[in-house]
DNA sequence: CTAAATATCTTAGTGGCTAAGATATATATT
DNA sequence: AATATATATCTTAGCCACTAAGATATTTAG
């Protein structure tokens, strides 16, 4: 019974988390940026005025990388970058005000939508949401975490799969 | 008051599903095939044998991007060609069997963080997460129709953000 | 006060993407 | 039947974001 009812539940939010990665995509495809930059700009929204090492750390890309997305950002007016005065090595990255109205537009079905969804359930209801989405992010930051501690296992001991020279991480 | 519950559940979703995209990202790295690649295995996964042409319409990548995509999972054993003999023009793309425990074997942090989460809730509460899902899901796939639909509209109207050339869509 | 560590940027090269058109098959028109 | 049009995938050329390696600037350690 609960096994099944767990099974379901799995497929659900797999399903419903994929057609959100494609939300994503649209609306970078629609904002004319590419998707590493959205999700930078993600990043800036929920975390704030970050360094760019920050950025290449919580995306996974390089740091060469995300010079070039703050290039990108910064010339298309969404981004500031700022040198730190303590420490004249880091630089940060700061969202200008009027981005959020520039990108908040994208996102105007998606709030349409859930808050329809929303509109169903009693207050107590959401507040089980709420403790579920951030029991969830927990949850899956630890499973990113646990999964890129594979990388340092030895690579012969996980089979079938080709994997990539491990990428930098000094 | 609940319209502050309604604004922390908004971002409590944002952040949970931003640390999913990040999940992804690090097992597409780890299994060493491209994003594309593996949101494409995830599709077939979740609609089983779908057309080559599907999968673009899904991604919102263009065919030509997906006889790529293809190529490469079938060179790493993952899925299968399949014409149509109904309609040659046709291919089905089929996942081969063993790619679920292939791939599978990068799930199970996933896995056991949502097994971990899902235990401390009732069976009824787990029916309202899944009421949820289910109905995210639909709220997210109309919002995402609904912003491919402003590539529709004229593109004067939209202010601010330089919008690429229409994609294709005849 | 040099040496090592840290943070970002630069450069060369690679790979996945788009746009356009080619090929093959199916359907509609006469 | 023959031709035209539509559909589905593949091919090609060129572009752009990414990685890897190393350069530069700054801080911390010995």
């Amino acid at each position: 019974m609960r096994a099944a009812l767990l099974l379901e539940l799995e497929e659900a939010m797999r399903r419903s988390s994929a057609q959100g990665v494609l939300y994503g995509q649209t609306v970078a495809n629609v904002a004319g940026i590419a998707n590493s930059d959205l999700e930078c700009m993600d990043i800036l929204y929920l975390e704030g005025r970050v360094t760019a090492g920050r950025l290449a750390e919580v995306t996974g890309l390089t740091t060469g990388a995300i010079t070039g997305v703050v290039d990108r950002l910064e010339k298309a007016g969404l981004v500031r970058r700022e040198r730190d005065e303590k420490d004249r090595r880091k630089v940060f990255i700061a969202v200008v005000p009027e981005a959020i109205a520039k990108l908040g537009q994208f996102y105007v079905p998606m709030q349409q939508a859930m808050e329809k969804v929303f509109g169903a359930y009693s207050d107590e209801e959401l507040r089980l949401l709420l403790r579920f989405a951030n029991e969830a992010y927990k949850g899956v930051l630890a499973a990113t975490e646990a999964l890129k501690g594979l990388l340092d296992t030895p690579p012969e001991k996980r089979p079938e799969l080709k994997l990539k020279k491990r990428p930098r991480q000094p």
